[in-house]
Order: C-alpha cells, then structure tokens, then sequence
RNA sequence: GGCAGCGUAGCUCAGCUGGUUAGAGCGAAGGACUCAUAAGCCUUAGGUCACAGGUUCGAAACCUGUCGCUGCCA
C-alpha cells in the first residue's frame, strides 16, 4: 500500500474564509479522495495559523487575548471545512503545544545556520514581512494590497542563511525533486534564485511582538510567523520521532495560492535542506478567482463569499464550479450568471436529468428492476492521465463526455420505443447499459463531488432500483432569466448582488 | 527595465514536436422526438488563427519585427 501525503496552507485566522482558501482545501481533497480510491493510505493536512503582529492587532481589537481570539476563530475555520465536505486526516494549530515543541527543536537544529544581525527597513504588518525601498518608492510609501502605509523598523534579529542555499534548491527544482505545478511557476522561482536569495530574519524582538513561539535561548525574541507557520508540514506529523513522521514524510503534494509561492519554493526547501530531511515532491500552485474579471477586495465589495455559493446551491456545485471551471493553475472568473448556468445546464440537465430518466424508465418499465448490469468499460486511461498532471478541469470534462454519451445513446436507442414494441429484453439491456454508465460515473466523480457521487451509486447499487426523495440538483433561477417565463427570483434573504 | 507567457468563431478556451476543407463548450437560429428536472437529441452558425515580413513543397503552429495584454522580478 502507498502512502499519499497532501498538505494544505494553513489560513492565517485573521479573518474569515474566502475563495482562495476554499481553492485550497478542494484541491487538496479532490487529491485526497482520488488516491484512496486507488487504495494508498493518505494523510491529509489541514490547520490554522494563529501567532503573528497582525492576529495581535485583531485579537485587540476585539478585546480579546490572542489566544482567546483564535480560539473563537477555530469553530468558524473547522466549519468551513465540514461544509466544504474536506476530509482531511489530521488539524493542526500552531498554538498547539507538539507544535511549539516541533519548532523550537527545529530552531536549535537549525542554530548552525543562524546568527545575529540587525535590520532596518520598512515593513508592513498586513503582509508580516519587510520590503525593500524600490517597492516603497513604487507603492508611494502604502502597501498595496493591504492599504496601509509601510513603518520604518530597526531591529535586532536571527538571520537565517538562505542565501547559502540557492544552488541547492536550483538543483532540486532542475533535477524534478521538487516538482512545482504548472512550469512556468517554476521558472519564476529560477529566475528569483538566479537574482540570488538573500538571508532572511527568522525572529522578531520580543519587546515589539510578544504573539509567537520564543525562540529556545534567547528569552528576548520569538520566532517571525512564516517560520514557524511552515513548520506545521513537519510538526502534523510529530517530527521527528513520530510514527507519523516517518511514515508519512515528505509530502506528495502540497496545495498553496500563487501568492505564497515564495515562501513554499524557497524557504521552506532551504530550511528542509538544511534539516538534511527530504523535500516536498510537489507544490501545486492554484491561481486566484476573479469576479467578473477583477480582482476580488473588500474596497470594491466584489467579494464572493463561498458559504453563500454553498447555501444557495449546495456544496457539490460549489465544488464543481471552481474545480470545473476555474483552471486548475491558472487565474479563473466567476460570475453569479456563469456559475448559475453551469449548475442548471451542466448539474441539472445533463446529469440530474439523466439519472432520473433512467432512473423513471427502469421504475415505468420493469418495475424497478434492474437487473444484471454489464461491467463499466469505459477507457478511463485519460482521465487518469490528468488527474495524475492535476488538471482537474480536464477530468471533469472527461466525465462530462460520459454524461453526453449516455445522453445520446438514449436518444438514439429510444428504449420507450422499445417498450411501447414489447421489446422487453432489449429495454432491460439499454437500461442496464446505462446503469453501468451511470455508476462509472458516479466512482470517476467521488473525489470531486462526493455527496451527488454517493446518492447516485446508491439508487443504482442493488438489483432493484433504490428510490432517491427529491431531485438531485434542483434548477435555480436567481441570477438567471428561468425560460419558462423569463423571471429570476433572487433568494428571499441572499443579499443583492452587482 | 529583466525573465516568462498570451493575443484562434459574440463569450470561455483546445489545437503535442509544422501537413488533407481550423475544433469544443456556452450563447444564438432552426428541426425531429417524448423516458426525464419543459430536460435530452440533431443541424446550422462562415473566425484575414493580433499585425507585417521571413523559412518551407506546405504554418495558427518555426524565425524576426511591431502593437496590445498578463504573470514573476527589479
């Protein structure tokens, strides 16, 4: 049996979920279920990241203690998760106490490759990193993407030497050990190696930031944020003596946003190396969701909010939109009016309807009988092939070919025909070729839509059909003109949208 | 400014290492059917493959330049 490892970035808690994480999570759990269904043995990581200036900043906000902040942050994150239908193995906080001790002994392994240094520069506290003066030059002294002016700090850090590990990581990423998905995400962490990486601080003064993990030794400073937030990969796992760990080790895939390409293709490979422990096999990079074209941001009120997709439709279409719709490593766009016509034509249409057509015939015509059914034998070598390169979107058109095929095949065959000739074999034959279909199907689609999978492989599973009370994926006419009389009704309490 | 990539039917995109009349889905128009969530099925839609040169027996696909756009970096 094999073992399959796939881990997810850890939200920073600050704030609610939103696409992107929910990206994450069914990226990650497609993967997940795909490769038990080829029978490895897999452990799925999922967690919170919880320390850091800026959950300090929120946590006072709200009065709270930091701690206490997250802890009312965690419900929020685990729910989202069960709404989401991700099953993941195992959760880790960073405030977690294996957590703490995983990386504070990664922190005195890694004393070799740390000294002392000060450091003057701006930093922002919304992206928790320092800037170079370029950036705040071009950004006119504001970070963009977070609306606040930069601050200047100076102050005394551990340095950790990335710097000394740029051939190495160049080599891996050459030689395929770590592989990163798609290509050209690779070639954007060449050419920043290529510009030379340079040392990085891995500590903050205790005096300016008391929310993290101290460092061991040093009772003046904690550990920067990123440090200790890549940790949780190793620390999930109980490194290193955990049985876990030395099952489990390295991850198979590692599902990450573009935006944190940086952080998973150069610091955290450095820190590996340095560990002398193996690198992860592949960072998956997703792109961003787009809102009819434009980037989503609380500023223009353009923010899709996924528990409203989920609410409204259900969560197996949310997953189908964006696992369908939105390529898979590239930027995708939604829109209320595309995602709609997805789920009425394509969930609906061709396959609700399709399963209660058969469904109805073998109800109407052999009273529920199905009878014996033909092995599935459609040549799914393609679909394998790009699960296997990640391109989920691929796959789920593959499926959707199937969907088609059966579609027309009833169309051509017109088995109420038959009945109505008194052909009543032939009726069980092409009936029974569609519930073979039909459940080929509902196992290619598991790892994607779960729920509907399951409802479906159930009604089709026995000898005799098992009734199924309602409609799978009934239509919806919110944001769409319903063509029976060109009326849309917007959901009662859904709040308007643009 | 450096590196990478993109620009193909109204829209979203396929088109691998160059080879018969350039493809799919959506949207649009028409048609035959009735098992089904008034679903499904069939047909049609004529796009200078950004533009201009070049290589070749032959290019959307290779090379050069121009214009426009995107990503990463600076």
């Amino acid at each position: 049996m094999k073992k399959f490892y796939v881990a997810t970035a850890i939200p920073y808690v600050n704030d609610k979920p939103h696409i992107g994480h929910a990206m994450d999570y069914m990226l990650a759990d497609t993967l997940a279920r795909y490769h038990r269904q080829l029978g490895d043995e897999v452990f799925f990581e999922a967690g919170i990241d919880e320390h850091g200036n800026k959950i300090a900043m929120k946590a006072k906000e709200q009065g709270l203690e930091p701690k206490a902040y997250t802890d009312k942050m965690l419900p929020v994150w685990q729910d989202f998760l069960k709404k989401l239908g991700v099953s993941y193995t195992n959760y880790i906080r960073t405030t977690d106490p294996l957590h703490e001790k995983v990386a504070q002994h990664i922190w005195t392994q890694l004393k070799d490759y740390f000294y002392k240094g000060s450091y003057e520069g701006w930093y922002c506290t919304g992206c928790e990193s320092f800037v170079t003066d370029k950036e705040v030059q071009a950004n006119n002294g504001i970070c963009p993407d977070h609306n606040k002016p930069y601050e200047k700090l100076s102050e005394e850090n551990y340095f950790f030497k990335l710097s000394a590990f740029g051939d190495q990581i160049k080599q891996a990423l050459q030689a395929g050990e770590l592989k990163i998905v798609p290509d050209f995400r690779k070639h954007e962490i060449l050419n920043l190696i290529e510009s030379g990486l340079e040392d990085i601080s891995f500590s903050r003064p205790k005096k300016n930031l008391s929310w993290g993990i101290p460092v061991p030794g040093d009772e003046h400073h904690v550990m920067y944020v990123w440090f200790e937030a890549l940790i949780n990969y190793l620390s999930v796992l109980d490194y290193p003596d955990g049985a876990d760990y030395k099952k489990f080790w390295a991850p198979d895939v590692q599902v990450i946003g573009k935006d944190i390409l940086r952080f998973h293709a150069a610091i955290w490979p450095a820190m590996l190396i340095a560990l002398n422990i193996p690198l992860p096999r592949v960072l998956l990079v997703h792109g961003h969701v787009l809102a009819s074209g434009t980037k989503m941001s609380k500023s223009i009120g353009n923010v899709i909010d996924p528990l409203e997709v989920m609410n409204g439709y259900g969560v197996d279409a949310f997953r189908y939109y964006f696992l369908r719709h939105i390529p898979t490593t590239d930027d995708g766009d939604f829109t209320w009016e595309k995602f709609e016509t997805a789920y009425n034509n394509e969930l609906a249409n061709e396959l609700g309807n399709l399963v209660q057509r058969v469904a109805s015939m073998i109800e109407r015509y052999q009273d529920g009988v199905i009878g014996e059914v033909p092995r599935g034998r459609h040549d799914t070598g393609s679909f394998h092939t790009d699960m296997g390169n990640f391109q989920f979107d691929r796959a789920l058109n593959y499926i959707w070919t199937m969907v088609r095929e059966l579609n027309v095949y009833l169309q051509e065959v017109q088995p109420w025909d038959l009945a109505k000739k008194g052909d009543n074999q032939r009726v069980q034959e092409v009936l029974a070729e569609c519930v073979s279909g039909l459940r080929q199907i509902a196992e290619l689609l598991w790892p994607f839509l779960p729920t509907s999978s399951e409802v479906i492989t159930k009604i089709f599973a026995k000898e005799t059909l098992t009734k199924f009370n309602g409609v799978l994926f009934p239509k919806i006419y919110q944001h769409t003109p319903d063509p029976k009389n060109g009326k849309q009704v917007p959901a009662p309490d859904a709040p308007a949208h643009g």
